[in-house]
DNA sequence: TCTAAACGTTGACCTTGGTTAAGATCGACA
DNA sequence: TGTCGATCTTAACCAAGGTCAACGTTTAGA
């Protein structure tokens, strides 16, 4: 990995930070300091189920999968992209044993933030606390959105609605991952996939 | 409502407050002078769906139910108790059409905050800045694991969960809002009851 | 390049919960 | 106190999705 990606990790990072608060030279320079560089290669976990999740970390490339063992079998529960966070998070927030696995789908290369480094982050700069803030509130409606699709809707709708939203997770994820992502087993997708080409 | 109730009610509020942050006197003025007390007869609406929600409230007495009407018919999807806050928070932080109504369940009092002065009281005082982020951090951490909920356990699971860990609900809550909770039709509560009793 | 594993689809059958309808009980309120 | 509405239960039937198994295709790795 040479200097120049690593450059380019570092300002997709600060644009995104810059996308949601206003953040002066020395908060971004302590950002910077706390940062970790690690690298990925697809199937391996950057959380371990039952384990504490001590990082959060921005993906810079790759993707990666959440995913619970139930009698045996992975249920995959969400997925990340590049340009964004990933980490267990209520894990990393409570200090408590991860209910899932975070592994790379793909190969990846993160930046990785330690709980430590983010508390002191917080307290040295507002802007950093206010970035807390609002993305827990992001998180927020997105985990609300995401418990009404799944009390409200039928899967079909459920798979509609992620067609149009989400079309990339059918563009980089096996079909069966995308399958109990909606709360339905790989065979009852494929058969709503083609109930809904057989209506156009 | 006489002054020594009123008195009561800010002070279960200032001791929720305390329990998360360190609140100085100013702070807490700073809070307390943008209460407005309101009562609600039971069936009054907080939040109507479709309305954007400009406030959220501490509830000092009663509860209050959160529904959403799919195909004609109430399906309720959230509880609220006395001292603990209430709102369409999503769309109180995203200015948005509420997805739901929020219903007093029993007569109620509440200690009402506006949008604006929830921003001007962040901006105002650390303290409250922090006291946001926290709320926001616990709310991620409830949806989550309501989420997880729905997508991996079958009902008699959820059932069995919200008997030892909300049991307040079975209280307070009419059977058949339970059942929507718990995303199942009213019939389905009463039989998967009768399974488990039979198993003693 | 070859081979085994992973993946997606299909069919037969089963289970669970939804739907509809009826009836019993309880409670609020005129 | 009587009545209507709300609530809960039960039963019969139905439909959607789960399970199990087989098969063809694609993909990844030796």
């Amino acid at each position: 990995m040479d200097k120049g990606t690593q450059t380019a990790g570092l300002e997709a990072l600060h644009k995104f930070l810059r996308q949601w608060v206003q953040i002066d030279d020395a908060a971004w320079e302590g950002f910077r300091e706390c940062l970790v560089r690690k690298t990925y290669k697809k199937k391996d976990l950057f959380v371990a189920e039952g384990r504490v999740c001590k990082e959060i970390a921005f993906i810079v490339a790759g993707s990666f999968r959440y995913y619970k063992i139930i009698d045996g079998i992975e249920v995959t529960t969400f997925f990340s992209f590049e340009n964004n966070w990933t980490s267990s998070y209520t894990s990393f927030l409570n200090k408590t044993p991860s209910f899932v696995s975070v592994e790379a789908m793909e190969d990846a290369e993160l930046l990785v933030l330690h709980y430590d480094d983010l508390q002191g982050l917080y307290k040295k700069f507002a802007a950093v606390g206010l970035f807390g803030r609002l993305m827990a509130e992001y998180l927020v409606t997105c985990l609300d959105e995401r418990m009404h699709s799944l009390l409200l809707k039928t899967p079909e709708q459920r798979y509609l609605k992620t067609l149009t939203d989400n079309s990339i997770y059918f563009e980089r994820v096996p079909q069966h991952y995308i399958a109990s992502y909606l709360g339905v087993a790989p065979e009852s997708l494929s058969r709503i996939r083609k109930r809904v080409m057989q209506r156009h």
